[in-house]
DNA sequence: TTGACGTCTTGATAATTATCAAGGATCGAG
DNA sequence: CTCGATCCTTGATAATTATCAAGACGTCAA
């Protein structure tokens, strides 16, 4: 790894606080590469053999069984994937693509569960994002679960725009047949669910959305910090 | 907390491992408390003051918003449940119950992160308790999202047959209702979907049921293991 | 410019799932 | 035993969501 790279990783919540004797061991196994987009990065099933931190660009986590595939999430920087199969020693459930050009550092696993055991602020790291990681995965699976797709493409975008501003439209952040995958329903219902939002002032023109009856929409909606805020 | 019950959480995977003087701290803290069935232990939204451990006895996670609730899992021995909302001092994003008379021990929050400074053993159990959940997690959410109604409860009866010693039938092991739920479907919509099974050899009476053709009902099911073995 | 391609949208239709209402079975309390 | 309560099932219907087919629109390269 180049180091010219390294105070960029180093800066990372992950990694900000582990020793500099543990850091240097850890990157003197790491690779940090930038791939082209719609890359295959790991497919679920195989053994994870890295540990995967997003630097720059985006990776899209998805899941296919039967003939069937879904977007399970998307990853910008800075975050990891794939974290619970690494220090699992297990395979991977998701398999993950970059959405565009990316910068992606990779550790070896093996390395990864040796630092864990080497470096306490490290291991206090790491849980802290497992934990982050879990607690996602519960709210997508509550939103799923007790929102119809009208309701979670509603919360999406008010979502979206809190996280822009609340300047009163934002941007896609992905296609639209991301999005309605990671929303759990085909693009088709995603445009009829766009029309559905439109009497409460959602108007789309391509990745533009503009939200000129906010109130009207949050009271479709009925947003629910316990899904919808990332942080907490 | 009783001095008979120390053995029995000493057993337990996530304690067996750390050392005896942080164990003892640690359970000087704690509670074993016995509850009845039916009670409300914790609520979402709460602040997570203590890390539960069913010791025995079963508890259900649930979720709610809106009107709607479901279920989104459940906890038998020996599991724990809102490690992750302890680890990052957060507030609860699942509610639980009890669903039978249950033993359950109660660590302060605060003490589950002294000790996981402390004690290396401790964190590492941690972490693969709490790595464990989340992969559990991300395997619900593809059930649900890769598969139908009948399809989710086909894997799940033979994930319950294959639990119970694949013996030709197997016991469900919770209400029709609890299990509808689970599975992310009304209790009317589980009886067609036990209908729809009919013609593959599954039969039900009651908590029973019979799965008579195994082939034709895996052929439908079409289980993955990346979505239906818990262990891996 | 043209054509090819991919994305998105719309309409028609089908499949899936939910809701509402009612009836049968079971179980425990009195 | 009998009553009441709860759970489960079934039927009828409605709502939601998916599928299939076609067309609109934009982008990009030749």
């Amino acid at each position: 790894m180049r180091t010219t790279d390294l105070p960029q990783v180093r800066s990372l919540e992950l990694f900000r606080s582990m020793s500099e004797s543990n850091f240097d061991t850890l990157m003197q196994a790491a690779y940090l590469q930038t791939f082209p987009t719609q890359l295959d990065l790991i497919t679920e099933g195989d053994p994870a053999d890295f540990l995967y931190v997003v630097i720059e660009g985006c990776v899209e986590l998805c899941a296919r069984s039967n003939g069937r595939e879904s977007t399970m999430g998307m990853v910008r920087p800075v975050g990891t994937f794939i974290l619970a199969a690494v220090l699992k020693d297990a395979v991977y459930l998701m398999s993950a693509r970059t959405c565009q050009k990316s910068k992606i550092l990779l550790i070896p696993s093996e390395n990864v569960r040796d630092a864990f055991e080497r470096d306490e602020a490290f291991a206090r790291a790491i849980v802290v994002e497992l934990a982050n990681c879990y607690r996602g995965m519960v709210k997508e699976h509550k939103d799923l679960k007790l929102r119809t797709a009208v309701e979670r493409l509603a919360n999406r975008l008010l979502r979206y725009h809190r996280e822009q501003g609340s300047a009163g439209s934002l941007d896609l952040p992905y296609d639209k047949r991301t999005i309605a995958s990671l929303l759990g329903m085909t693009p088709e219902n995603l445009s009829r669910a766009f029309n559905t939002l439109k009497p409460y002032g959602v108007d789309v023109d391509g990745a533009k959305v503009h939200l000129s009856d906010l109130k009207s929409l949050q009271i479709l909606a009925k947003p629910n910090p316990l899904i919808d805020n990332r942080e907490s």
